[in-house]
Order: structure tokens, then sequence, then C-alpha cells
DNA sequence: TCCAAATTCCAAAGCGCTTTGGATGAAAAT
DNA sequence: ATTTTCATCCAAAGCGCTTTGGAATTTGGA
């Protein structure tokens, strides 16, 4: 309740300790015997103690901080639920006694940002978003012995390191087999930009679910660009206007699935009845199935799994800190 | 290029002068000739000197990190574009020599996080987000002498501190006026959840609107829930089984905007022809017009805004921690 | 020419914490 | 009883930077 600054001096003296002696109780050193350890911590409690974030950095060369670079670039694909993602992240750091510092940073800044991180040593370890991750970060990050993992897998699979990223492949492939076991079976893809690495991987996803059904793959039912709704609108009514069309579509944004949603309106087609519209953003799917009974799972619940994989991010990323190994 | 980490004191060895003398030199005091001033940001520049910002922040008691502290809630409602926000805010940080620390925080956690914030030093200021917003925090805030400026409004007027939020008021006001300007009389509002204030706010838009038209406002015509696709649906199939429907549709997000257009289906009412339907989801306005000629303007070029909108908080704030005074 | 006032620069004292290298006294071993 | 060990605790030296309170050195007035 007391809003009073007590500093460590301050504290000891209370106890009539030795700085030494109270620091090294509060940080669980063995040389301390229980008795006064419990002493000290009560006192700390008491008198609101609370160690200075910059002295005990100053004395010990941590930070005691968790990097986030995240790319500000023209496909600003970043992950809508960036905050959810972000919230599981600093509750793992918090946790573990880590803050959360953020950095916004064009491709041409990020070398510089990780260089300013490390000299200063601002921050213990970064984790890099985005999934325009190319080499040359990573050759960075692992030459000048910054501890990362990076959250949205790159492009080669050669490199050794730590990484999490949705399974846009598997999530994709899932939704796919659904819409097939309703019974579809000419089923359209309006996937994002395919030389981002998410888009490749939805598509494998799709590609994957059609052959284990023995579906041959139309080209001319699959599209890529950046994801808008006039795209979704466009791709859907291009495809709608095929000589055969397609009776599903699995759309890669939910901006994208609006504009599908507005292409089949102009059809007449009714979504759920006459025709299957299925949308994957992130972990959260949203479907309407051809019976029309399945209620669509709502938005909301999805939030856990993106909070989740911040979590998880945060922990890869402290257990490396805490000793550099090899990558999960 | 080269990672090799410089101090003050090899810095200043290196020059022949006495720390005090670089020190100053580099951070622009007036004690020092203009010609040692440029010898020290030379050589600093070549051998790549950094101050340490724990050192600096140790000695100086500013810590020059603002912290974010975002709730996480149940009614996770928190902007979708929370990222762009994040990146403009970041930006003027960077410009003025701040970092951006987050903090995710249940309502209970709050206050001690601002109390940790300021007995450990850890930030200069901190922006509070979300529409959650109630007078305790920032009552505590102000008792405590934290800069602090809040994203969304709170509820009452009567505080002063400063505040930025996205216009609800006038943009769905706008919105409506659009929708009206096209011929239409009768315009349903799915709103959010009306005990948050951007959902009250929107309501006033709306609201203002029609009154400035002379159209009477229809209870029947409004509705307000947590924003999801289902709820969208419900809210439109409703208002279309009326005998008098409206012909037209504000919602207060995208999602429950996709379940109205899943309703419109139903009821094979096409979008832009036979019905119209207007979302907005923070600056983003989604449009399609009656005439059908207006295409939407793209949910791309939005960020900006949002984005601006983070650069001007953290110039408010920054303002505000050089100098504590009235609020804008 | 001599003294006051600038102008430039510096030595040293912190900021609050960790940590090295002992003290000190009590318990165990000889 | 004397020497070894532990078990506890402490004084003091940093970590890298800012800043106070002077010193030198110049410049300008009288």
């Amino acid at each position: 309740m007391s809003n009073n600054i007590v500093n460590l001096k301050q504290l000891s003296q209370y106890l009539g300790l030795s700085q030494t002696t109270v620091s090294r109780a509060l940080n669980g050193f063995p040389e301390v015997s229980e008795r006064t350890r419990k002493k000290v911590q009560e006192a700390a409690e008491k008198l609101n103690y609370r160690p200075s974030p910059s002295a005990s950095s100053l004395a010990t060369g941590k930070a005691k901080i968790i990097g986030h670079v995240v790319p500000v670039s023209e496909h600003r694909m970043i992950n809508p639920h960036f905050s959810d993602f972000l919230a599981g992240a600093s509750d793992t750091y918090a946790r573990a006694g880590y803050d959360l510092l953020i950095r916004a940073a064009t491709p041409e800044q990020e070398a510089d940002i990780y260089r300013d991180f490390v000299s200063r040593n601002r921050v213990d370890g970064v984790v890099v978003h985005g999934p325009m991750v190319d080499e040359s970060r990573i050759e960075l990050l692992k030459s000048i012995g910054l501890p990362f993992v990076v959250h949205g897998r790159a492009g080669g699979e050669e490199h050794s390191y730590s990484w999490l990223d949705v399974d846009n492949r598997s999530a994709i492939e899932k939704l796919t087999n659904y819409l097939i076991d309703l019974g579809h079976r000419r089923i359209a893809l309006v996937n994002g930009l395919e030389s981002m690495n998410f888009a490749h991987r939805r598509r494998l996803g799709y590609e994957a679910a059609l052959q284990q059904h023995g579906i041959e793959i139309d080209p001319a039912l699959i599209s890529s660009a950046d994801m808008n709704e006039p795209y979704g609108y466009e791709a859907t009514m291009e495809k709608l206007a095929l000589d055969n069309p397609p009776t599903a579509f699995v759309y890669s944004s939910i901006l994208s699935a609006m504009g599908g949603m507005r292409a089949a309106n102009m059809h007449s087609l009714r979504p759920g009845k006459d025709i299957s519209l299925a949308t994957f953003d992130d972990q959260l799917s949203f479907l309407q199935s051809k019976n029309g009974a399945s209620p669509p799972p709502y938005m909301t619940n999805v939030s856990s799994s993106i909070q989740e994989a911040g979590r998880r991010v945060g922990e890869l990323l402290i257990a490396q800190i805490a000793d550099p190994k090899a990558p999960p």
C-alpha cells in the first residue's frame, strides 16, 4: 500500500544486516541461513522493497528484458491477433521475471536494432516476428550471439534455430478435409500471396487433403494475392463463372472470405446451403457447413490458442537464454 | 560494423579527455566547445560507442522507457490493429529515444503493475489501453504521479487527463449519414456491448445522424451484444423478420457484419442491391453502396491511421513526461 | 598591467545493485 | 586444548553513466 521507495541499503540498515546478506537472501543464495532469509523476506515484503532493474542489470549484465522485433513492411500481414500473442508471451515473461520490449522495424533497420540490442545490453534475447524472415537476419543473430526464436517459420529448413508457428499446413488440411467429408469435390482455395511462407504452407495443406481423397488439383480453382475483401470477391466471382464451378471455397483470411460471401450473394447462392465457405485465419476457423446445422465456432474462443503460442515462444526463448542449446 | 563494445571510459581515454567532457559533449551540454564536441562525436561514431541504458538510467533516474498496459480480460475487444498502433507509437518513441515496454494485465494486476513501474523506476510513463478504463486506475496513476495517457476514452468526462481515441461517435455518424444519403430511412444498428464506452459512443453517432435527418429512432432496429458472427446473424435475421424491416444495416464489427451477410443471403437479399450493409471497425470502414458502384475502400489503407493514432499517443505522452501539464 | 569574468575541462562522488575475498565465531576433528 | 572445518555474514570494489564543485586557461575591462 505504501508507495515509499526503499532501496537495498535502507532495507539492510533496517534489518541490521549487510547489503550483501540481504541481496543474497533475496536471491536465494545458499550461504544464508534459513532463519535470516525468512526475516529478510518478511522485511522486504513489509517495507515493499523492489530492486531497481537498472541497477541490477548494470551489475549483472543481464537486462531481464526480451525484445520483440515486429516488421513494419508493405505487405503488412502481421498476425491480427498479435495482441493475444503478446499477452501470452508477456505472461510467460512475467512469471520468469522478464519484461517485454517492442521495436518496430523496417527491414533495413533490423540489423541495427539487433546490434543495438546487444551492444547496449538492452535485452537478453529477441523474438523475431513475421514471415518475411530471411537468412541474413538469422545469420546475424547467430553471429552476434543474441539468443532468439522466430515466430513464423522462415524459408529454409536447413538452419538450426528455434521457431514456432501456427501449423498452417495441417490446419488448412483439416479444413479442406472437412469440406470433402461434407461431400464437396470441387473446392477452391483463395489464398494469400504465396511468396509468403505461411500462404505457401497453407496451399500444401489444401493439396494434401485433396490428394488424400484422390481428388485432382485444378489450378483454376486456386488463386493467390494480397488478402483483402475485393480480392476475395473477384476471385470468387471468377471461379463461380467457370463451366464447372466449385461448390466450396476455402479462404485464407476473413477479409477475402467476406468478399466471397458478397460474391456468393451476387450469384444468389446461400452459403451453408447452396455453397460452402470456410475461412482460416491463424488458428481461428469459421465454418459454415452444407447442412447448415453446425454453428460456426465463435471467433472468440480462438484467442487462447494464440496466447498459447505466445506463451510457448516465451518459454522457448527463456530456456535458450538460460542456456544456449539445440532447437526443438 | 564492428561489434566491439566501447564504454565511456575507453572513449574518453581514446580522446584524451575526461569522461565528464565526453558525456557532456554527447549530451549537448553548453559547457563544451564546439570543436571538441565535434571531435567527440566523430570518435564516438568511429568507435561505435553506445551508452548503456541501464547505467544512464541508474544515474539519471529516467528509464527512457514507456510502458503499455494492455488488459487481458474476458471481453477481449482489444484493437485488432493493435500491432499497427504499437508500430506507430514505437516509431515516435524511437525518435525520442524511448523504448516500448508491454505488460499484459488482468484488472486486478493493474494497480500493482503501475506501482511496480514507479517504485522500480521501470518506465517514465504509461499508456493505458482498453475501453474498460475506470476511474480507479486513473486516480491511482494521478496519485502516484506517473505520467500517462489513455488510449480509448474512459467514461467520465470530468477527469482531467490526456486521452486519445478513435472518434467512434462521428465515424458512425458519417457512416449512417452516408446510408441516409443513399436513400435509406430504416437503418438498423448492430452494436457491441453498450456497457463499453466505445459502443455507447457509436450509438450516439448513429442516433445523431438519424436525428439530423428527422428520422425517428426505432429501438427495434437497435441491438447490442458481444460482437461475433452468430450474433450478427441472429440480430440481422430478427430485424429482417420485422413487419417493416430495415433496408440498411450498420455493424459495429466485421464479425457481426459477416453474420449479417449470411443472414442477408438466407433471405436472398443481395447486399449492395437489395440491401445495404456497412461496417465500421476502428477507423476502417468497409462500405457497399446501393448503387454498387463505389468499390469498398480496402482494409489495407487503414493501417496508416491506426499507426497515426499510436504516433499521436506517443507524442502526447512524451510531452507530458517532459513536463506535466494540462491535457489536450 | 592586473583583476574579474567567462570559458573549458576535470576529479570524484554517487545511482542501487551484485560479487569477490575475506572475517568471525561456532561446531567438529585431532 | 588446539587446529580444521563449516556456516554466516560483511566491507569494499565495481558495473557505466551523470553531475557537482572546482580547477585551469582565456578573454576583457579598467
